[in-house]
DNA sequence: TATGTCGGTTCGTATTTTGAACCGCTGTTT
DNA sequence: AAACAGCGGTTCAAAATACGAACCGACATA
């Protein structure tokens, strides 16, 4: 692991709900030792990639990211393109709706909706969704490259009662996605969160992420599954195209396989 | 220069005007080593900061800088608490106005809105601000922690022809704007871009960043002068409010100053 | 077929990174 | 007030890692 590796590591234990961390305290969270951390947080530093609080030294992410994410967004209007069709996805449904991308092999959230119907509702306080426990993930490994399966079977941690945990069952549920053009999640990354998700591809045709909802599990019916599926294909169109990407016609027929014939699929769920 | 500061530092060539790079490009940009700048380029790959355009090979920045940056804004709103003041500030000049932060010892862009009035705008394709050069730059030396100006006389490059080169003009010049609580950049940055700027400040009354109008020289009178500062010093009142921060009462006594006795500024810019 | 450039890889060298121990400071406990 | 614990930050010898010249195969041009 590259000198590299380890600082940009660090980054990715600020989040919403930590948003300052003191040096002391992100060495336990890293397990790294207290000078080799206090070295990468003045290259971040450097960088702009974090600041400290001048007052109780904590430190925080920096503005240099917004700058990135901004040119980020200008190359790849990702972001933009999704917002619309999420803000309907999630007010159809009733529940919170998100979309991830697919970078390399891991799958980073892009944007989220929040229903207002519902007191509780999914939050969503991830870095990376991993690929064998996440509706989103599960959808990149059966549409996503090969490769992906391999990368997802040596990092299958149990985060529920639910979550799969051998390759066997993994590649079953990954088969079962291909057919059905939806991706499944049920209770297997969160307690009482049952996600449904749909693919996204880009110009060439090929996986570019996800569409996807996730539903406090003991509203999900049958009947607001049929509704959520529906309105998934809605999104994952509108965004597809947003994107500049074509849906390849064996996805479509899946979804119209599926939807006809919802009882095939209550066995997945 | 620690192998993580090489590599954080190949992101800055990345902007909206050269969003892909490819390999040999980057190492003639950066005067870096292929081997060296491509395992760089892969630990920023891994860390999902870069990603790699699969048919063309070029490299462009990547989601997980998005994720970040959404977790730092929500740390520190400050662009969201920005916005409306520009639109504002914009509006009422004609011209391009945006926002500066001083992060460490480095001035970031945090937003900025181009005005729909003229064609021809100011526009901004710029990662940090130099400190001697530019309204912002000059704001933060002027207002800022006294650390800055040696960073500043350190990498004092000439831009324009009327960029300062010495340690002895920019003093004064730092003097002046501390005086009238106003930055000024006569074309010192650009050709033909005439900058005025005031400072924000945060809770603690520290130095937060500044608010900018990067006017074409050709459209500044002394009138046009006087309605940009009328404006920036709303502007500065709104953005420091909404950043919880408080305005010093110097600041306010040196605008009403300068905003009463215009001619005494005429010989500044 | 010769040539240049591209992205990517190899391997021995030596530079950089590493972490135990330490420092000074602050707030708490005894 | 003495002892202690925890904090952010620093030092230096030991060791792991980064480095870059040379190289490879693919592709485009001439």
């Amino acid at each position: 692991m590259s000198s590299v590796t380890k600082t940009l590591a660090l980054l990715a234990y600020f989040s919403p709900s930590r948003p300052e961390i003191g040096l002391s305290q992100l060495c336990k969270l890293a397990k790294r030792d207290k000078a080799t951390t206090y070295r990468h947080l003045q290259a971040l530093e450097d960088a702009g990639f974090i600041e400290q609080n001048a007052m109780t030294k904590l430190y925080r992410l920096g503005p240099a990211l917004l700058q990135l994410a901004q040119v980020r967004e200008l190359t790849v209007p990702q972001k933009v393109g999704a917002e619309a069709a999420l803000t309907t996805l999630s007010d159809a449904t009733g529940e919170t709706a998100h979309v991830t991308v697919l970078s390399g092999t891991t799958v980073y959230p892009l944007a989220s909706h929040e229903s207002q119907l519902h007191g509780t509702r999914a939050i969503m306080d991830v870095q990376t969704f991993p690929l064998h426990a996440t509706a989103s993930g599960l959808c990149a490994l059966a549409f996503g490259p090969d490769t992906l399966f391999e990368v997802a079977v040596s990092k299958m941690d149990a985060f529920t009662a639910n979550t799969v945990t051998t390759s066997a069952e993994l590649r079953k549920i990954v088969a079962r996605i291909h057919d059905t053009g939806f991706g499944y999640a049920n209770r297997s990354y969160e307690d009482e969160i049952q996600g449904v998700s749909a693919p996204i591809f880009d110009q060439s045709g090929q996986y570019a992420g996800a569409v996807s909802v996730a539903c406090v599990a003991t509203r999900f019916t049958t009947e607001i599954e049929q509704i959520i599926k529906q309105k998934l294909v809605v999104a994952s169109r509108d965004i597809t195209r947003s994107w500049g990407g074509v849906l390849p016609p064996s996805i479509e027929a899946s979804w119209t396989r599926s939807l006809s014939y919802p009882h095939a699929l209550e066995s997945a769920s």
